[in-house]
DNA sequence: ATTTTATTAGGACAATCATCCTAACCAAAA
DNA sequence: TTTTGGTTAGGATGATTGTCCTAATAAAAT
């Protein structure tokens, strides 16, 4: 938390609350309550709601990016790697119950507000979806690969939205479970 | 859409729009202009938005469990049945790709918002699920009948979300395929 | 024809919103 | 010490929000 100036101050805290409550139902005062500093204050440092949203969409795309380098490292084989992937539901599992995906929450709100910002955020998926696809690619499925990762990206988003509906912690754990079998399926093809 | 009264009109145009631009997004101005009356003449019909809100999710419920029955009526194996879940997909596909799953970004939101209708709400989830359940039931999977319901359900949610993330056809396609696919799995199980 | 009821329109209301402005503060430089 | 420039607080602004009231109109019942 230290060595953050009160811009990155304020980019975080606005990420939490967009994530929590919505961009459109996040206002400003929200945000300077929780940053502890008046509203007019904000404007020196971010002149309109749509600056701040940006900024949070790039704070995201780097922290995503920052994630996809280590499962890049830690991940000896591209299946290690794609079972990262796949156990950010669990590692996330309480926000997630609670709240959904946060990408995919944020894209489809802004979908529905038409936001200029809407291809910025599915930049965000396109970094699994492209980080994926490399991933099923090294694991020799060149012709599949983009089909698999949206398949897969497909699957946890759809554990999100009804784990965040039903509350419902032992779905999240039986979806992961079959994710990774399913998973296997493709690694045993392998020579 | 004759033989409507102006209430039945008020909720199918509000219906439409919170589906297209969100709850919240949606103002008593855009509706009352949707309808052509004026705002003052909502305040009959309706006390508060809430109040919208909740016949809203009613006509839907209903919408949705009349359509349960139909398929119940037309499929005359629980296979045929399901099958006909899983091509929603394709039959909303032109609004599913614009504005995602109605059921699945409705809770989503109402989830952020804290909204006292969340309940509400996710009945419609449970509509679907416990029909799904029944039908895997009937298919000769008693135990696991729950657990295919909710998977089934979030392959549907996770296609939808992806597909109107990027405006992708294809994609929608080459998915429910696959389902259709999964879905024989188990009917060929059975005696 | 008269009364009653249902429906409508238009505007008032306070609250909240994003935005903007100005005056004050404060640390570092001169 | 004085000046400068980055930073802050607090309030003003106009637009929009949900909500509410009242008067006018239409329809129906007596």
């Amino acid at each position: 938390m230290s060595g953050m100036t009160k811009r990155d101050l304020i980019i975080t805290e606005a990420d939490q609350l967009f994530y929590q409550q919505g961009f459109e139902h996040t206002s400003f005062a929200n945000i300077a309550a929780a940053v502890k500093i008046s509203r007019g204050n904000f404007y020196y440092h971010f002149k309109t709601k749509d600056e701040i949203l940006d900024a949070v969409i790039q704070l995201r795309l780097s922290n995503t990016q920052a994630m996809l380098e280590q499962w890049q490292i830690e991940g000896a084989e591209p299946a290690d790697r794609i079972a990262s992937f796949i156990n950010i539901l669990l590692l996330k599992r309480v926000k997630i119950q609670r709240f959904g995906c946060p990408v995919g929450t944020l894209t489809t709100e802004l979908t529905k507000l038409q936001h200029p910002a809407q291809e910025e955020a599915n930049k965000l998926f396109s970094l699994f979806r492209i980080w994926l696809c490399k991933q099923f690619q090294a694991l020799g499925y060149p012709q599949d690969a983009d089909d698999l990762a949206m398949h897969l990206l497909a699957r946890s988003q759809g554990v999100s939205t009804l784990a965040s509906a039903f509350n419902d912690e032992q779905f999240i754990r039986t979806e992961v479970e079959q994710m990774h079998q399913w998973l296997q399926q493709y690694t045993q093809k392998v020579a």
